[in-house]
RNA sequence: GCGCCGGUCGGAUAGCGGCUAUUCCAGGAGACUGUAAAUCUCCGGCUUUCGGGCAUCGGUGGUUCGAGUCCACCCCGGCGCA
């Protein structure tokens, strides 16, 4: 399911290749997210040949809308948004954080004023006006209408199951940077329970369904088995937050978790793993890193949210294979582009009689047929077509550098990869 | 020439005697890390010892403790009548 092509010298980085149902991702990869079951801005063709291999959705966003039931009688996630490669769904823990109030970002620098504050958030998590967290879940107000949810570890991987995706994650709690380190053990431990319960409903659904197919099909008890390793792959999920005896305690307790069945064929335990939460700008490289030195070698992880080009290099270098992030995407229809120089605001006054594309020498559609002038006309003028060119340009330049890591950690050149960025690429 | 209506930031507007002149657009800049995001924040006259201070509603006078708001005249625009 999960191949080490090569690791690297020194470090924890290594390049593979993750097999599922709908294609294999080579790896490190960068993961296009795709919340609505739509890449926004993009055609799925246009998410190809960017070079992205998976694109991940949300569970929380589809469940509320269109529904679960819907993307399922569409055949499924991927063929329900006409993406023919691998996906993943998030299980809707994001939320539990993004919803949860407050305008703050996952990732903090370190003496930023809100660290100062810790020992509101919980109150501020308490009082947030679309989620409310007890033990058994999570109670949502629906972003749309107001209505209230639930979300239960069960429920979520329930939902996930039936939208269909390639790989899904366990239901967790993302945690406010500025959460105190009580707080964050107390997240952490929840989050430890729901994941097992998350895996076992998963086992559930998985031999439920194996049955189903049997009793179809009139397959033998040895086909058992294999319809039964079939299905989606479940990650667990670390947390802990930017502590590193909670990261390090997380880590022991995803690699550890396993449950066992009647058959052995029906002991469960996870595929894969996603590091979540919140973390130190400055020192996220050795957060992931107390974490994977940790985890099993022969599963891939996932460290989920992250896609600043500086991070991307720290995390790769420290194990992680999977990343996902709203930020090329997000950040393109907001008029921000990467380059290997930086990022630029394409609607600054200076652009608007710059003839030459958007990065010199890129090779993505955007750069190959249009000026910083054509699209700073597109982005004033309010023309859609300016969140399409800018997200393909963006996608590109993200997923062609984790590819460029993944060669360098091929070909041993990752360390000077990472120099040379670095050197040009002013934040 | 007479009558009516109107003149508030680059444009469009709110304001019917009392606090810091409203909002939208355009303009300038910034933010964005598992998407409540084609979103959000800030700026916009002069001056400052960075606490603030001083201006400002076509113009000039006036009434009033206090005027964008009321009065008079003037200037400009629109409409109507000659």
């Amino acid at each position: 399911m999960f191949r080490i092509e090569q690791k690297m010298e020194k470090g924890l980085g290594r390049a593979g290749v993750l097999e599922t149902p709908h294609g294999s991702i080579r790896t490190p990869a960068f993961v296009t997210v795709g919340t609505k079951a739509t890449v926004k801005a993009l055609t799925p063709e246009q998410v190809k040949e960017t070079g992205s291999q998976v694109v991940l959705a949300n569970t929380y966003h589809l469940y509320l809308e269109p529904g679960e039931k819907i993307v399922e009688q569409g055949g499924g996630l991927g063929k329900f948004m006409g993406w023919e490669g691998p996906t993943m769904t998030d299980s809707g823990g994001f939320q539990v954080f993004s919803l949860g109030g407050g305008s703050v970002s996952k990732v903090q620098k370190k003496h930023s004023n809100i660290l100062k504050n810790v020992g509101m958030s919980e109150r501020d998590e308490a009082l947030s006006p679309l989620v409310k967290i007890d033990e058994d879940g999570v109670t949502f107000k629906s972003y749309k209408d107001g209505s209230t949810h639930r979300f239960t570890p069960e429920r979520s991987i329930e939902i996930q199951h039936a939208i269909g995706a390639d790989i899904i994650f366990a239901f967790d709690e993302c945690t406010s940077p500025t959460a105190s380190y009580e707080y964050q053990k107390e997240a952490m431990e929840r989050t430890h329970r729901w994941a097992a319960r998350s895996l076992e409903r998963h086992r559930e659904l998985k031999i439920e369904n194996a049955k189903l197919k049997n009793a179809d099909k009139k397959l033998s008890a040895n086909s058992h088995e294999l319809a039964y390793s079939k299905g989606p792959m479940l990650f667990g999920i670390v947390q802990g937050g930017r502590f590193e005896d909670l990261r390090k305690e997380s880590a022991r307790f995803m690699a550890g978790l396993r449950i066992d069945g009647l058959a052995p064929s029906e002991r469960s335990e996870f595929s894969g793993f996603g590091i979540g939460g919140s973390f130190d700008k400055e020192d996220m490289g050795s957060a992931v890193r107390w974490v994977n030195e940790l985890l099993p070698e022969e599963k891939p992880r996932h460290l989920l949210g992250i896609g600043d080009p500086l991070d991307l290099f720290g995390a790769v270098e420290n194990g992680c294979d999977l990343f996902d992030c709203v930020a090329p995407t997000r950040q393109a229809r907001t008029g921000s582009l990467y380059t290997r120089h930086g990022r630029f605001n394409i609607e600054n006054a200076k652009y608007k009689n710059d003839f030459s594309p958007v990065e010199q020498g890129c090779t993505c559609y955007t750069c190959k047929h249009f000026t910083r002038a054509y699209l700073a006309h597109l982005f004033r003028s309010n023309e859609i077509l300016a969140n399409t060119l800018a997200s393909i340009h963006n996608v590109h330049f993200i997923v062609n550098l984790v590819k460029q890591m993944r060669e360098g950690i091929i070909t041993g050149t990752f360390s000077r990869l990472k120099e040379d960025f670095f050197a040009s690429y002013k934040k």
